[in-house]
DNA sequence: ATACTCCCCTGAGAGC
DNA sequence: TGCTCTCAGGGGAGTA
């Protein structure tokens, strides 16, 4: 499941092979991955643009292209891969993008959730769904009195909450896990019960997480890898997420829900308070 | 405004 | 072996 480092790293790999790279023909072959406009739409506007930048916005992908801004949501499992005109379609290849020199850039994605967008470049930031997103993780607005601010009214649980991207983007199941373990919070905690200093100590150790991970490439479980010939390492520095054993104290990690999101804390290290 | 539920999809894994 | 059933998961839409 991509989070902001996961993203990062795409964004920066994909930057590295498309930079200057113009679209000379755009083909869908699962109409619901096209969010915005229609497929016919964005197919007609999107072909003959140049690609300018490619960076990240909360978990969405951000090209920037010479009218238009691209934005792809990876979701889950949606990731890039490089192959030549004319090449056979691979199964899950639901979009394809043909570029200079044959290249035909492939977005794969298994279950179909991945969402891509065309918008135009100056309203692109003033609309949904990046006008719906909260702070970056690296954004100096992000302090103790915002976190206060809108946990204050939030009765719902603090592992719920870090994943509301309307509140502080980029932030996923496994490293919504990491964070609350290194904060010493229970998962189920009410938000609206935190103090100054948890929310002190989110911020804190977000900003640790997420930049460890972004230094490793991200974290590679499961179905994720980023990208094609990239693989993160992160996943060997999880403290807690599909742990059995805490790394602190070695008592034993409990899995549970949260709002149906299967979550991993330690009963020890992360006492509910009340 | 907050907080629910449902839905989108497919493959993996469990159970028989 | 092969079938059926259940489940995971980000976020948008719809409803209370």
């Amino acid at each position: 499941m991509p989070e902001k480092p996961e993203v990062i790293t795409v964004a920066r790999h994909l930057e590295g092979q498309l930079l200057h790279q113009k679209i000379l023909e755009c083909h869908v072959f699962w109409d619901s991955i096209i969010a915005k406009p229609s497929v016919s739409c964005f197919c007609q506007k999107i072909v003959g643009e140049e690609i300018l930048s490619i960076t990240t916005r909360g978990k969405f992908l951000v090209f920037e292209l010479t009218h238009m801004i691209l934005l792809i949501h990876l979701r889950m499992e949606g990731k890039f891969f490089f192959r030549k005109k004319g090449d056979p379609l691979q199964k899950h290849e639901h979009v394809e993008f043909i570029l200079q020199d044959d290249v035909s850039l492939r977005f794969h994605d298994v279950r179909k959730f991945g969402r891509m967008y065309l918008l135009p470049k100056d309203t692109a930031y003033l609309e949904k769904p990046l006008s719906e997103l909260g702070y970056e993780y690296t954004d100096p607005k992000l302090n103790e009195d915002y976190l206060l601010r809108r946990f204050q009214n939030k009765k719902i649980p603090i592992k719920s909450v870090l994943l509301d991207q309307r509140i502080l983007c980029g932030i996923g199941n496994i490293y919504d896990d990491e964070i609350l373990f290194l904060s010493r919070i229970h998962p189920n905690q009410e938000a609206c019960s935190l103090t100054k200093k948890d929310c002190s100590h989110i911020i804190q150790y977000t900003k640790e997480v997420l930049d460890h991970a972004i230094l490793l490439g991200g974290t590679t479980i499961r179905s994720f890898t980023s990208s094609e010939g990239v693989h993160g390492l992160f996943q060997n520095e999880l403290l807690v997420h599909g742990k059995e054993v805490c790394p602190v104290c070695s008592s034993k990690i409990i899995k549970i829900k949260v709002q149906g999101r299967g979550t991993y804390f330690c009963p020890n290290c992360q006492k509910r308070k009340k």
